[in-house]
DNA sequence: GTTAATTAGTTAGCATAGCTAACTATATTT
DNA sequence: AAATATAGTTAGCTATGCTAACTAATTAAC
């Protein structure tokens, strides 16, 4: 039951899986994107907003290797939030590069598209039980691992 | 543990899920879709397909909800859809509606998507444990049931 | 030290995908 | 018969993805 690798899958239990998380991801962006649309931001920018508060200045190249873009996606996000006052740009040594930062009004953004969707999540959890919610947690991180192996 | 329903949640607990779902469902389907480039078509296009092929015909309306977009939205992922002879019209007793319908080429392609995705799972499995493997079963199941409570 | 190669970011142009508002055509209700 | 409701499309906006080609700055080569 916990063997530790298992190198090989049923092909149809891989392909249901594969099928279930592209779905759910799917329709879960898709739900989260209306609530993130009354604050003025698309999940693109939120999300790379999301990198600059928690993660940190850096470059545009690096922004873009963290959220798994191209540079010209980057840079036409960056532009975004930059018009919407939640990211501002800081010279460096380098005069090529920039270092990018979230602006307080950025941090404040980010905040408040957290409550909303963790406020979303809270009406939703009424009825699941904490085993699906650790369920969840688990396979986020899980997600996450995989998407770091895929790329 | 196992107490069957939460009505309360720790605050910072629900935090960290909501951001890790949301930050997972996005990265997720940034790789996934790089494959699905490569078969010409787009994310959206390949989620309602899939509901064409697996949930039988439809109307662009009922298609429009089962997608969770609107139906103008729908129109023109349709039209993308037939344009590739990847799905056909049919018409009804009723002249408003239309019945849409996966044809043999759709139902290829979509089957060709689900094996490159999975093809990159399974790769991406070979050093996962069967532990994690159920947890993203599980996890998608429940963000599943999560997108139905919150729509 | 000047030239060549590399690196960072932008611009231009294309496609997909989301929305609302306003339209056409058909069905249904009054 | 006329008003209303329903199905889908069209038009026009924004955001996000890409590649190709560009500018500017730095680093490497000679």
């Amino acid at each position: 039951m916990a063997k530790r690798n298992s190198k090989i899958l049923p092909g149809a239990e891989a392909y249901r899986i594969a099928d279930l998380l592209h779905s759910a991801a799917i329709h879960l962006l898709r739900t989260v994107r209306a609530q993130d649309r009354s604050a003025g931001i698309g999940p693109a920018q939120l999300s790379a907003l999301s990198v600059l508060v928690f993660g940190g200045p850096r470059s545009l190249k690096e922004l873009a290797e963290a959220e798994q873009v191209r540079p010209p996606t980057m840079s036409r996000i960056v532009v975004g939030l930059e018009r919407a006052r939640l990211v501002r740009r800081k010279v460096t040594d380098d005069k090529r590069r920039m270092l990018l930062e979230a602006t307080a009004r950025g941090v404040k953004i980010l905040q408040e598209g957290r409550r909303k969707r963790v406020e979303m999540l809270v009406r939703a959890l009424q009825e699941v039980s904490e085993d699906e919610l650790r369920a969840a947690a688990t396979a986020a991180e899980f997600m996450r691992k995989l998407v770091g192996k895929l790329s």
